[in-house]
RNA sequence: UGGCGGAUCGUCUAACGGCAGGACAGAGGACUCUGACUCCUCUAAUCUAGGUUCGAAUCCUAGUCCGCCAGCCA
């Protein structure tokens, strides 16, 4: 196959879209839907799911609807809302004037159960929920009849009306779908479709509501409704598809949407369940939803991560049903690939160690120029002052070479200072505990962007102008789970258990090289050698705050480890 | 012990009865003023057992293992 623009690979949903087309189901329109509810922030999985529904949308010139699944106020508020849509949009795509609520549909749901009731399908029951579990029956054994399960159409259409208008209390009543209590499938045990809900404030219907509508009953007519075509949810839905097609083979509606499953993204070393984000922001594990540790879209944009490099990542993992657990380098790698693009170069010094070049004179200072990009060139260039103080990394000195790779600097060694010249360390300071606080160097006048005569300088270091540097906070950032799967307690334990205690490292005395000092939140670079960082909105200190967003691919780890 | 679903390189995924391919990871090498990038080479898979067929990852039969379901959550 040479359909190298092909982006985005197929897959079954895909597969099934286009043999309807073929056919001429939903005369051949295609429009999905991405149905969250504002209980929480999105994080990644909601990620795979917006790119499945807006990409196809996209693809198939068809649309897709933006539709908040608000039928249960008591988990939801408006500052979800508002943060979803963020998300969405940070993410790449656009709802147009597609943008509902399951609440817009309130009346008209309403009236859908009064249908069902009138068909006999549907009865008000006045079991307490201990007494509708007892009822339900297990697994292997089936249900029994509710004793209300017999009320006349007119007494149901009579009490459904008065728990509507208030007169009971919550719990009191409910209203149930008439199914059949002995089936297989325990969603079809008279589901429940109505529940009685006091003293909430619903964050778009106000009080007007005191029974909300469940997601089974919902769901299916909202994209009824909407003219969906093709209803994609994850796996654990699998089971509610009977009950989807019982309400609209049941009532009289216009489309019938098809519902299709895929499963569930998930992420090595990290959670995506809301329960358990939930408890990591309201138990101070992290700073907010937006912690650039967390899964969350809010985090990953505040930790560097672009819109492009998580859509990649959606098209890169496909949609199966089968169980997955995809690799955190599939992430990062996509990051990088991204980054490395589109992110200019800089020099940081993380962990300064002082270097005074002494056959540079005390009062000079050369500007020198630096490509933004080595590869390319339109992303221009900067200036560089260079003098006679400078800060290297410490990690770039070695008193003595470890082995015959050590390409950095030691004591009577060469190494180039990238974008400018080639240095000698003389003599190695150090205070009285023994530790290094200063190198003592000479530079070569004659290497600046050439070669030196004679001899070969492998080593490339970055460097920053002492008088000139930028003093800046540094985080480092690690998996927020030592563990693969921290969110599958086999052993009883809390996932909270698997919480890596080093995923934040704060370095409170950076350098960084003077252009850094106008970078304004979220714009990203790349410090050479080091990784890909992104500035934070928030200074600390006074001090600007840059977040790694992710490490460069590093052999020299590599061998280091192997030959220690 | 009920119902529904899943199983292909270490990981993710392709194949629609006809050469098991790609990506990530891993190994080796080239290049390099980033131990980055890029380039080259290599390693590596059809859950098991039968059957149908000229030919099976794909169809059939019987197993095994894993996931989901008993909210007035979604």
């Amino acid at each position: 196959m040479n359909h190298e623009e092909t982006r985005t690979p197929s897959n079954f949903i895909r597969n099934i879209i286009d043999a309807d087309i073929a056919s001429g189901k939903h005369g051949g329109r295609v429009a999905t839907r991405f149905p969250p509810e504002p209980n929480g922030y999105l994080h990644i999985g909601h990620a795979k799911s917006i790119c499945l529904n807006f990409g196809i949308a996209e693809d198939y010139h068809g649309t897709c609807n933006l539709r908040f699944d608000d039928t249960n106020p008591h988990k939801e508020n408006a500052e979800f809302v508002e943060a979803i849509k963020r998300d969405v949009h940070w993410l790449g795509y656009d709802w147009g004037n597609r943008l509902f609520y399951a609440s817009d549909y309130f009346e008209h749901l309403y009236e859908y159960a009064v249908e069902l009731i009138k068909k006999d399908k549907a009865y008000v029951c006045d079991l307490t929920p201990e007494q509708t579990r007892e009822y339900r029956g297990t697994l292997t054994e089936p249900g029994r009849d509710s004793p209300f399960r017999s009320r006349s159409i007119e007494e149901n259409l009579d009490l459904f009306a008065r728990m509507r208008a208030g007169e009971f209390r919550d719990g009191e009543k409910i209203l149930r779908a008439k199914i059949d209590m002995a089936a297989s499938n325990m969603n079809l045990r008279d589901p429940a479709i109505y529940r009685i809900r006091h003293g909430v404030v619903h964050h778009q219907t106000g009080e007007a509501w005191c029974i909300y509508p469940m997601y089974d009953f919902t769901h299916c007519l909202s994209d009824a409704i909407e003219g969906i075509t093709h209803s994609l949810c994850t796996l654990e839905f699998e089971d509610h598809r009977p009950l989807y097609d019982w309400f609209l083979d049941t009532l009289d509606v216009e489309h019938h949407p098809q519902q299709i499953e895929f499963s569930r993204l998930e992420l090595e070393y990290t959670i995506t369940s809301k329960r358990k984000l939930t408890q990591l922001v309201d138990e101070g594990h992290v700073e907010g939803w937006d912690d650039p540790r967390m899964p969350t879209l809010a985090g990953m944009r505040r930790r560097g991560y672009t819109p492009a490099s998580i859509r990649d990542f959606c098209d890169r993992i496909g949609v199966t049903k089968s169980t997955n657990n995809v690799e955190m380098s599939v992430l990062e790698n996509c990051v990088r690939e991204d980054l490395n693009q589109c992110a200019p170069r800089r020099m940081a010094v993380l962990h300064p160690l002082k270097v005074v070049i002494e056959n540079y004179p005390e009062d000079q200072c050369e500007t020198l120029q630096a490509a933004n990009h080595p590869q390319d060139e339109s992303m221009g260039v900067r200036e560089l002052p260079f003098t006679r103080e400078l800060y290297i990394d410490r990690e770039d000195f070695l008193e003595v070479a470890p082995n015959k790779k050590f390409k950095r600097l030691v004591t009577g060694g060469e190494v180039r200072l990238r974008n400018a010249y080639v240095i000698r360390c003389d003599e190695v300071i150090k205070d009285g505990n023994g530790e290094i606080i200063e190198l003592r160097c000479s530079y070569d006048p004659d290497t600046l962007s050439k070669n030196p005569e004679g001899r070969k300088v492998k080593g490339v270091i970055h460097w920053v102008s002492a008088p000139h540097a930028v003093a800046a906070e540094v985080r480092l950032y690690d998996r927020l789970f030592n563990q693969p799967n921290p969110g599958s307690d086999r052993e009883g334990g809390e996932f909270t258990d698997h919480l890596n205690p080093e995923s934040l490292l704060t370095l409170t005395r950076c350098y960084l090289e003077p252009n850094l000092k106008d970078a304004g939140p979220g714009d990203f670079f790349q410090f050479e050698r080091e990784g890909y960082f992104c500035a934070d909105p928030d200074p600390s200190h006074g001090l600007p705050v840059f977040n790694r967003t992710v490490t460069l691919r590093d052999s020299w780890a590599k061998i280091e480890k192997k030959g220690g």
